[in-house]
Order: structure tokens, then C-alpha cells, then sequence
DNA sequence: TTGCACAAGCTAGCATGTCAGTTCAACATG
DNA sequence: CATGTTGAACTGACATGCTAGCTTGTGCAA
């Protein structure tokens, strides 16, 4: 009996094909692993768990409440973002932070946001110039108040504007798993009070050249307002090296 | 090819704390399910399993003679690359190839591997130049004899060995990634015959600046190199619809 | 006191068992 | 004959027990 129920199910499958989604949350609705997996990202990101920390897997069970299946699942996506390290027969440990690492992240995402930008503005909306203007309208307001958390959130805001303008699904998961990297140094960092009105002047030049239509004064504002937020990491890390971890 | 001449440099820059390597295959040395892992991956990449094919895990797991925990660890690693759907309480599948996808890997890899022949202008050494070199002589010998699958394999070599040449391990990670969404279509693309000699002509341009140590043209060169190829794809695609995911 | 060998404890990897949700087809019913 | 219902079977998510390998602490010998 399961034979034959086998032998037609199996070929007959599949001329659905329901969704075009590949969108990476899309287990992660209501699943234990994603949930998890959430929790441990938010808290390697918000710096409870340090760089180097080790996870301890039993703890953690017994905290959520639930087997070792679904820590080990989301401990592995994480070992696959490079945000924990997991050595085998030994533990799992909260991945450090190479300056060299940073240095890496901050030029791929140049490279990639430099061209999405161009990209955008090739085929920008009205509507999608008038959210730009208004962030920096905040942005402006944020300086003034000298407000480096507000004005944070509008750069996280402003960047992913850009970036969400074309449907580049994965072009986003690969910035985000960048960001996720970069976020941890960022949140130390932010935007130090004397370079905040420096930073919304370069994404007003990205923006105007985007409202523009100009796809090559696109690519090459973005590109120089994260090279002079990878020069900002660098000077960070030159003045604070004990919170990276440098090569010995 | 990068042995003996990166053998001192390379051990001398990078041996961080032992778990430097975060490496997907530091891991999968010996354990199943890496193994598995690969097998997946590589039958799909070849075409064994057609997109849109179910994956049955039972059958997997009797040939291959293990439980089910290899093969799902090996089904979630390939669902974080976007190499197979899995929908819950429903089945894994095979993903299909989204035209749009394609387009948006070759616009990320340009938009990177352009930045990294930059910087690898900046800071090659002799035995890089040499090793390209050497490379490009097997490739007019290949395109002399008509060898499309040789003129292949170096043209990866070549790529591989100017993001090889800086340690960009995320990097070369995501462009992993790329690569093997973009490998199943590219197996059956290959470089038209008549456009082989204009795929080395074009490497010889990206060896020449990287040689030449200039930047700025290196990553022109490479960026008009893989403009060039997603064209070729795009053309192909154009002409076999079939293949094709069209997303609605 | 110092160096080494051994064993105990911890870790991740793996095998197996169970549960819940979905799909499809046979069946009863209008 | 069309249609709504129900049941079986398949699937992935999850729980739990076991195994092999690394780390480390301890005791013994030089």
C-alpha cells in the first residue's frame, strides 16, 4: 500500500509551485529555531553576549524552555552569518570582532550600495524622493537636537529606503548579514557628535543625486559617504583597540 | 598555484586563535553532514536535481546510510543559501531560478569582485601577476583549441585567484554564494564559441591594470568584464524562457 | 618543584522516537 | 453529476538518549 501511494505521489508533485518567495522569514513565523535564532542575534548584536563569550547551549534550553533541536539549528544559521563560531567537541562561541573583518564589511557594502544607488536612481518614483526628503528633513531636526540615537535610526532608515526601493532580495540579506556584523562596532560607535552634520550633508548629496535620476552621482555620493564611514571605524578602532580583537 | 609564494604570507598575516577559520568546510572536514551537504549541493549544481524537484530526505538518508540529522542540518545550510525552499509540514524543493535573480547576482558580483580588483591593483605582488599571466597563455591555448569546458575552468581559476589574492573571507564567502546560484544556469551557458576570444580579451584587460597596479582601471576592467557576462546571460535567457522562474 | 599521564567532565554530532500541520483522494451527500 | 467531508499518509519540527572527541584538573613520578 505505501508503494504505490509513493510511486504516484512523488511524480505527480509539484506543478503548484505556489510561491515565488524566498524571502528568509518565511519559516521563521512561528518556528522555536527562528526564534531562538532571533534572540541570540538581538543579544551577540546589542553586546549582551560578548565577542569571544562562550554559548552555553544548556542554559539557554533550559531559559526558553525548550530541547536542544531548536538552539542547535539557530546556533548553526548563526555559525553560517559568521556571528558565532562553533568548534566542534569543544562549544559554540560569540564570534570576535577583526578589525580586518570590519575593514572587509565596510567595502563590500560600499561596492554593493554604491551600485544600488545608481541603480535607483535610475528608476526612482516621486514617492520614494519625497521619503528620502523628509528623513533628511529629521535628520536635520535630529542635528539640531543633537540627538546621535534619532539620528542613527534615521541613517538605518534612510539606507534601507534606498535599498528597499529595488525588490534586490538578495542583495538586502547579504547587507544585512553585513550590517549585522558592522552593528555591534556601530552601536559603540555611532556618529560622534562633530561628524554628525558632516554625515546628513553626504546623504543629502546621495539623495540629491537620486532625485536627480543621476545613477553615476549616485553610486559615487554613496560610495563616498561609507568610505567616510569606514574611515570613522577606523578611527574608532585606532583609538580604542581593546575592544577588537587583532590578530596576534 | 598560490602555494609556495603565499605559503609565508599567508600563515604569517592570518593565524589568529585557532578558530580564525570560520571556513563552511572547516567543519565538514569529516562530518556527515557536510558531507551530505555537499552531495546536495553538487547534484543541484549540476543539474541532477532540477530546480523545482522535491528533495526526499527518507531516500537520502538510505542512500546515503545515515539518519535524518545530517540531512536536515545539510537541507537548513542549503535553505540559508537560497539553494532550496523548504516549506514547513509541506516538503523541500529544489529552488527555481528567478530571471531577476540572476540579474541581481551578476550586479552584486560585479559590484564587489570590481572593488576587490581594485584593491587588488593596489597590492599585488610578482607571483600574482605571474600566476594571472601564466593563467591567460592557458587560456589562448584553450580558446585556440576550442576547449569551452578548459576556457571554464581557468576563467573560475582566474577569478578565484584575484579574490584569493586579498583575504577577504566574507567576501569570498558571499561571492561563493553567488556563484552557485548563477553555476546552474552557467553550465549550460558556458561562453558562446564566438565569444570566446573576447571573454580572454577581457581578462587580459583586468590582468594588465591589476599587473599595472592601477586601481581605478582594474575595476573598470572588471566591471565592463562582468557587465559583459550579464549580458551573455540575459541574452540566453531571452532565448530559453523555458528555464526560466519568471516570477509573477 | 616541575613535568607528564590519566581520567573525569564537558561539548557538539548523531540516531531515533513523537507530534502536529498539510495535501490529496476516496467517499458520502445534495 | 457536482460538491463538501473525512480520513489516510506524507512532511518537517521537535524531544530525547547516546557516542566520540577535546579540555582540564589531579595525582604520580622525576
Amino acid at each position: 500500500m505505501s508503494g504505490a501511494a509513493t510511486g504516484s505521489r512523488a511524480l505527480a508533485t509539484h506543478p503548484p509551485e505556489r510561491g515565488g518567495a524566498v524571502a528568509p522569514d518565511t519559516r521563521a513565523r512561528a518556528s522555536k529555531a527562528g526564534h531562538v535564532y532571533r534572540e541570540i542575534k538581538e543579544a551577540i548584536l546589542a553586546g549582551t553576549l560578548q565577542p569571544g563569550a562562550p554559548i552555553d547551549k544548556a542554559a539557554l534550553c533550559e531559559k526558553l524552555g525548550m530541547s536542544r533541536f531548536p538552539v542547535t539549528a539557530a546556533i548553526n544559521r548563526l555559525a553560517f552569518e559568521r556571528l558565532v563560531t562553533v568548534e566542534p567537541q569543544h562549544g559554540s562561541f560569540v564570534a570576535r570582532i577583526a578589525l580586518r573583518d570590519v575593514r572587509e564589511c565596510m567595502l563590500v557594502r560600499r561596492a554593493i550600495e554604491g551600485d544600488i544607488a545608481a541603480e535607483v536612481a535610475r528608476r526612482a518614483g516621486p514617492d520614494l524622493a519625497e521619503a528620502l526628503l523628509r528623513n533628511l528633513r529629521y535628520q536635520g531636526a535630529a542635528v539640531a537636537a543633537g540627538d546621535r540615537a534619532g539620528l542613527y535610526a534615521l541613517d538605518v532608515a534612510f539606507h534601507g529606503a534606498i535599498c528597499g526601493a529595488v525588490a534586490f532580495h538578495h542583495a538586502e540579506a547579504m547587507l544585512d548579514g553585513l550590517r549585522a556584523r558592522l552593528e555591534r562596532t556601530r552601536r559603540i560607535l555611532m556618529t560622534p557628535p562633530g561628524r554628525m552634520a558632516e554625515t546628513v550633508a553626504e546623504h543629502e548629496a546621495v539623495a540629491a543625486a537620486i532625485v536627480a535620476g543621476d545613477p553615476d552621482w549616485a553610486r559615487t555620493a554613496m560610495r563616498r559617504h561609507l568610505a567616510r564611514t569606514a574611515a570613522l571605524f577606523d578611527g574608532f578602532a585606532a583609538e580604542n583597540p581593546a575592544l577588537f580583537f587583532t590578530v596576534p
